[in-house]
DNA sequence: AACATTGTTGCGTATTATACAACGCTTGTT
DNA sequence: AACAAGCGTTGTATAATACGCAACAATGTT
């Protein structure tokens, strides 16, 4: 482990969304490191494109760069491009946000996000991740797994609770699973964000394999119960669709 | 300036859209670097999420932190969010790629791209950047600068000749320039790809600075006489919506 | 089975990252 | 206007470590 470059690496996770800017004094505290070793630092990494300098400021912010090396990330997933059109197609047809997400370790991880959505939305984004038992995506992920690869993944529990909804219990959990894998979806009761809801179905491979999921999200006020059968009924058809025409899966007769 | 920081960024860089996943011993030979070095900046960049290992494999891929990173890059963009759905529906009105972009040095960087393309399109993707001077968005961003600007930004040229279009003398393009100016749009003619067209108009801000540009990219194909001002209109009628609407700015009577 | 190649680790030392002090500049205070 | 405080920048000595070597383990090839 090289300590300067874990150093550089952890300096680019201080900036955030809320604070797109930071000057090298604040850095230099928030890191409690002295500031002429915060000030090689953000040089180097000025120089490779990973930071910019405000020449005017004199403040920092993430540089460009970081988008290149983003679209190499995303380009290794033919899936998401393939589901670009289906998924804005939902969108469209729901009128709300649209996710398509990938299970990595025990979170589920956002590829795509579609959708304006409302005035009343969800702030998610690609690279965003959730703790997959709590969210409606992550239980269609954790549904394809075996006993075995689920204890490896969430342990004894419990599990992080997100609000009052999410369930924590692993055998309620194993439970929910198993409900999840005979009805072909998920639903998220407000069990990530307080006053969201959500249903989530699978992309399966060729081989039946699901490797990826896809959501519509909707504040509970736009989903009463006869909206959920029809979003329902959307997800699950457009999960198919991109299976059957993207991934090459084919249904028994 | 510190060495071995500046060694993991580019390494970092190695990566491409046609090499996603790389050995340690190829990495190696790539940096010149020896391979217990290599190592040793892989498991630091794997520790910070930077880096994937295949655990089956060996080889080493991008990590999902850079899609954290990127999105808190292109969340300092207001006008990409807002921008977002007029380049949705002018997607859809001309069936082609849309791109938005701003200016960083001497070069125009995409900070979106909507629409699906057909089969015959192009492969850029958010964070890629062009040479200025060779497209038409990058006219736009360029046309707005005083001559002293351009002169810092360009030097005394010739500038770089991507295709046998590309303009590379420095008066040529400051012709250009002047007439970009008067007719409030900017062509490619087959001057950044072969084979590829393109229209763009500017993104003002409330004090009628260009910020942004807009453009359709077609290919020639598709792109006759009566189809550029067909696609002309659209690009400048777009343009105008995104910077009255959401930028503030106000055509004089 | 034998050999070649790749990945991994311990360790000595050549190299450098670190922090200190000082300086220049900007901003804030009186 | 004068002064103080704070921020950013730089030179440099040295404490700390990154580097590469050699050896080993694991994997692939013959």
């Amino acid at each position: 482990m090289i300590s300067s470059v874990k150093k550089a690496l952890e300096l680019l996770k201080i900036f955030s969304t809320d604070q797109p800017e930071l000057s090298l004094t604040e850095i230099s505290k928030r890191m409690d490191l002295h500031k002429s070793s915060v000030f090689r630092i953000l040089n180097t990494l000025e120089s490779s494109g990973f930071i910019e300098k405000d020449p005017l400021t004199k403040k920092y912010r993430l540089g460009l760069e970081l988008l290149n090396l983003a679209n190499k990330v995303l380009s290794r997933y033919d899936l998401r491009n393939q589901a670009g059109p289906y998924l804005e197609k939902l969108a469209r047809k729901t009128g709300e946000i649209i996710h398509l997400s990938i299970l990595d370790g025990n979170e589920m991880v956002y590829l795509e996000k579609k959708g304006q959505g409302q005035v009343l939305t969800v702030a998610t984004h690609v690279g965003g991740r959730n703790p997959a038992h709590a969210s409606a995506m992550g239980k269609i992920l954790l549904s394809d797994l075996s006993r075995r690869e689920l204890k490896e993944l969430l342990g004894e529990g419990p599990l992080k609770k997100l609000t009052t909804n999410t369930i924590t219990e692993i055998p309620k959990l194993l439970e929910e699973l198993e409900r999840v894998r005979r009805q072909g979806f998920a639903l998220d009761n407000e069990e990530t964000f307080p006053g969201i809801r959500c249903a989530a179905a699978p992309i399966r491979d060729r081989n039946g394999k699901t490797v990826a999921a896809i959501s519509v999200t909707v504040p509970k006020q736009r989903m009463g119960k006869q909206r959920i059968k029809e979003i329902c009924q959307l997800v699950i058809e457009t999960a198919r669709l991109i299976s059957e025409r993207s991934m090459g899966w084919e249904t028994s007769a």
